[in-house]
RNA sequence: GCGUCUGUAGCUCAGUGGAUAGAGCGAUGGCCUCCGGAGCCAUGCGCGGAGGUUCGAUUCCUCUCAGACGCACCA
């Protein structure tokens, strides 16, 4: 189905061409002023300059083509309720509220609610998660996994052939820390006789809560302890190169601490299609090491191996990206730039997304630009950055555990589900006698279920209501809230709106609209409430596209809770289940399914679900 | 020092080359025997600053102030 804004523009071109003037100056956007009109076009007063008359002259033109045309239309033609010229040059435009239900009933018999797909099917590479192998998921990986998570669903959605790569980090420095590590603490495991020549053992010489201890403390050794900082680092080198009992090691570090990850990963409902690390593109660096050499663009420097990556109108100059470290060892850009090498050839993206924190936008500048210069990725594949800021406490500060450690993933999703389960219970005792008349008790086992789903979506979107690239804070009184522009909220409409189809069929009402003994359908708007969530449903398929356009979950968010806002004030102002008129009844049911319908599509994009109650 | 990002209501955040810049929370005062009171109404509070482009700038440009972050062998 084409966009609202779509249809009604095309009308305004028509309108602006047949009187002479640019269509590009035709262009109609929501009103900014929905006391004086709906929809608006300003493009007479821009187009005054260049045709040298008033703009109001031109508005008035166009509108009087627009009124002509709507007497000669046919009846079921009909755009505009109101068409009028507003000094300086506004138009200001209604909608015909059979023209916005004959919308409506045609995004209810669309699969995708009428959403194009723009995608075709191209793929599209989305780098997001990037969580360490042997380290636990904390707090700052919480961001990468949620956004990504959306990203790759927004895309899949619109039709895109979305492939979500967690990207471990499984090939750096702290590989060599941890298996010096465990030389110092077990040096009788057979990795660590040079002489042995036997199988390597199947099972792992640790388990995941030893692993997870390992690592912190031999980072913190290999900051005050040089000598171990450097044998790491030749651990490291010969990990890269192959060395048979370090890869045992190496495989042992990958099963257990992967197996922890895709749990974690799933309890946050984030997936991926691809599990793969930066040791997956240790087989291309030696070719790609070469071939930068052979094009000439990476040279020594200081015993390193660099890249220039200049290009033409840069004001400032960027460092140099490093390929190689002065000891031949491999680093976070050559690994990238390998995993391009890898991508293109098993997957051969349209595009790139790749989801990390702000602070390594340079690094992602200069990988980009060896990418292309290179060649390595065709000139024309857009490759995107989303940088996204820091999760803050209420103080202003990265978020920390009340100590001041580092908080784990895991423990803020216990904090999330404890504090809603709080209010779960809290709720229930407010409402008690309505929970009673309704039939609604819980079950103390439903509540913590419940309180588990709410509480993601408290988490997911406390997370992306806010504009990626900026810093926010991280309030679990507001988020959990069950009002204001929460999860929670959102999900609470859901859950009222399936409560009332609940109690209409109950009483007897049909609510399957495929059903061919069932005749309703959504109705010309009566009331403003009814006219308002109406306007607000036809702008579902123009977000989806520009928030995934825009890479812009917020936008999502945003537009989700101004339609449960317009929903409540319809519920507000219309009884549904007592309406006497079985026709306009009929009609509403049709017209909260459809809200039902969107607000589902909007947050399973955002990556959570609603419960059956609340 | 150089660079990137961010400055909008008391707090947390949206938003836009157009007409009167919006929500939520908090505050104050009201309302509602209604399909789930998880509701509604009213009041108060404002685009960091200075120039420029434009018919029109909070939005675009320049400068400036403030904060966060980044500046080669960590990831």
């Amino acid at each position: 189905m084409k966009k609202i804004l779509e249809l009604i523009s095309n009308r305004m071109e028509e309108a602006f061409l047949a009187c002479g003037y640019e269509e590009r100056y035709a262009k109609v956007v929501i009103s900014n002023r929905p006391d004086l009109c709906e929809y608006q076009c300003n493009g007479a007063m821009a187009a005054a300059k260049a045709y040298r008359k008033k703009p109001i002259a031109i508005a008035e033109e166009v509108v009087a083509y627009l009124k002509e045309a709507k007497e000669q239309a046919d009846k079921g033609n009909v755009m505009f309720s109101q068409i009028e010229a507003v000094m300086p040059g506004f138009i200001n435009l209604c909608l015909d509220g059979d023209f916005l239900a004959s919308y409506l009933n045609g995004m209810q018999k669309e699969e995708k609610l009428g959403l194009e797909e723009p995608g075709h099917g191209e793929t599209v590479i989305v780098d997001y998660g990037g969580a360490n192998v042997a380290k636990p998921l904390h707090v700052g990986h919480l961001r990468s996994a949620v956004i990504g998570e959306s990203i790759r669903r927004m895309g899949a959605y619109l039709g895109y052939h979305m492939i979500g790569d967690v990207h471990l980090g499984d090939w750096g420095l702290q590989m060599g820390l941890i298996i010096e590590e465990l030389r110092e603490r077990k040096p009788e495991l057979v990795y660590f006789d040079e002489n042995y020549e036997g199988e390597y053992p199947k099972e792992a010489p640790f388990d995941i809560g030893e692993l997870e201890e390992i690592y912190p403390s031999a980072s913190a050794k290999s900051k005050t302890d040089e000598s171990f900082k450097e044998r790491a680092q030749a651990a490291t080198l010969r990990l890269q190169e192959g060395y048979a009992p370090f890869v045992a090691i190496w495989k042992h570090i990958m099963a257990v601490s992967l197996a922890d990850l895709k749990r974690n990963y799933g309890n946050l409902d984030v997936h991926f299609d691809l599990w793969k690390g930066e040791s997956d593109a240790g087989p291309y660096i030696p070719w790609l090491i070469r071939d930068l050499q052979k094009k000439g663009l990476a040279y020594e420097s200081q015993g390193a191996l660099v890249v220039d990556i200049a290009m033409e109108g840069d004001s400032k100059e960027l460092p140099p990206c490093i390929v190689q470290k002065s000891d031949g060892a491999a680093l976070y850009a050559t690994t990238d730039l390998g995993t391009m090498l890898e991508r293109e050839k098993l997957y051969a993206p349209k595009r790139y997304i790749y989801i990390a924190d702000k602070r390594q936008e340079l690094h992602y500048t200069q990988i980009f630009r060896v990418a292309k210069k290179a060649g390595y990725v065709p000139s024309d594949t857009p490759m995107d950055y989303i940088g996204f800021g820091t999760m803050n406490g209420k103080d202003g500060k990265p978020f920390k555990t009340r100590d001041g450690g580092v908080m784990r993933l895991e423990q803020l999703i216990a904090d999330i589900e404890e504090a809603v389960y709080g209010r779960i219970h809290e709720n229930r005792g407010v409402v008690e006698e309505d929970t009673a008349r309704l039939g609604m008790e819980m079950s103390e086992e439903e509540a913590r279920d419940t309180a588990k789903i709410v509480g993601l979506a408290a988490l997911k979107y406390g997370d992306l209501s806010n504009q990626a690239a900026k810093d926010y804070v991280f309030d679990m009184e507001r988020f959990t809230s069950f009002t204001g522009n929460t999860g929670p909220y959102i999900l609470y409409t859901i859950v009222r709106i399936r409560s009332i189809l609940k109690n209409y069929q109950a009483a007897g009402g049909n609510v399957d609209i495929l059903a061919a003994e069932n005749p309703g359908r959504i109705l010309s708007p009566q009331g403003t409430a009814e006219r308002e969530l109406m306007l607000e449903l036809t702008r579902y398929n123009e977000v989806m596209e520009t928030a995934f356009a825009e890479l812009a979950p917020h936008k999502i968010c945003q537009y989700v809770y101004e339609l449960a806002n317009a929903f409540n004030g319809f519920y507000r102002d219309n009884k549904i289940l007592s309406q006497e008129d079985k026709v306009r009844q009929q009609g509403w049911i049709r017209l909260i399914l459809l809200v039902q319908d969107v607000l589902a599509a909007g947050i399973q994009v955002l990556g959570f679900d609603a419960p059956q109650r609340m």
